[in-house]
DNA sequence: GACGATAGCCCTT
DNA sequence: AAGGGCTATCGTC
């Protein structure tokens, strides 16, 4: 089955994003400007990402496909999704809330998410700084910013 | 077995 | 204070 693909442009990232989906969600990148890169918006998560940029939307509808992972991934992933906009948890408490200890693997597991920014990995914090993310530590400061800034009038 | 998007402890400057 | 080494922890590959 062919999948299908949507490019919008992220102002606060200033970058683009591809997604790519089919009933559901697979995976989200962040891409630099191509050759010939231009926005294509089809499906809902493309005009729901226009407005978190803006700071006008707090929660994604969309489904997401993370079937193909193992379960403790999968736990991680979705509770990550749980984790409300402008706030953050370390990578411990996370582990805590799906009953381990393993905070290692939780980084492990939140370095396979297939799509950051909707399952919000950027809110999942070291102790002790801000810790990894796959997509560039700028991104991440750059999202938690954008949350940080705009938490305020819901 | 080794390796992590960790965390905590115990040193040294 | 701030940074380095050591170790506990545990899911993935």
């Amino acid at each position: 089955m062919e999948n299908n693909l949507d490019i919008i442009y992220s102002k606060p990232l200033k970058c683009y994003i591809e997604i790519e989906y089919n009933t559901k969600l697979i995976s989200l990148r962040f891409v630099g400007p191509g050759k010939h890169t231009r926005e294509k918006k089809a499906h809902d998560a493309a005009f729901e990402l226009d407005r978190y940029f803006e700071g006008e939307l707090i929660d994604f509808a969309s489904d997401v496909d993370i079937s193909n992972f193992g379960p403790f991934t999968q736990k991680v992933l979705i509770e990550t999704r749980k984790i409300k906009y402008g706030e953050t948890i370390t990578y411990s408490e996370l582990a805590e809330k799906i009953g381990s200890r393993a905070a290692r693997a939780v980084g492990n597991a939140l370095g396979k998410n297939p799509i950051p920014i909707i399952i919000p990995c950027h809110r999942v914090v070291a102790k002790k700084g801000i810790g990894g993310y796959s997509g560039g530590i700028d991104i991440k400061t750059r999202l938690l910013e954008l949350e940080k800034r705009n938490a305020n009038n819901l």
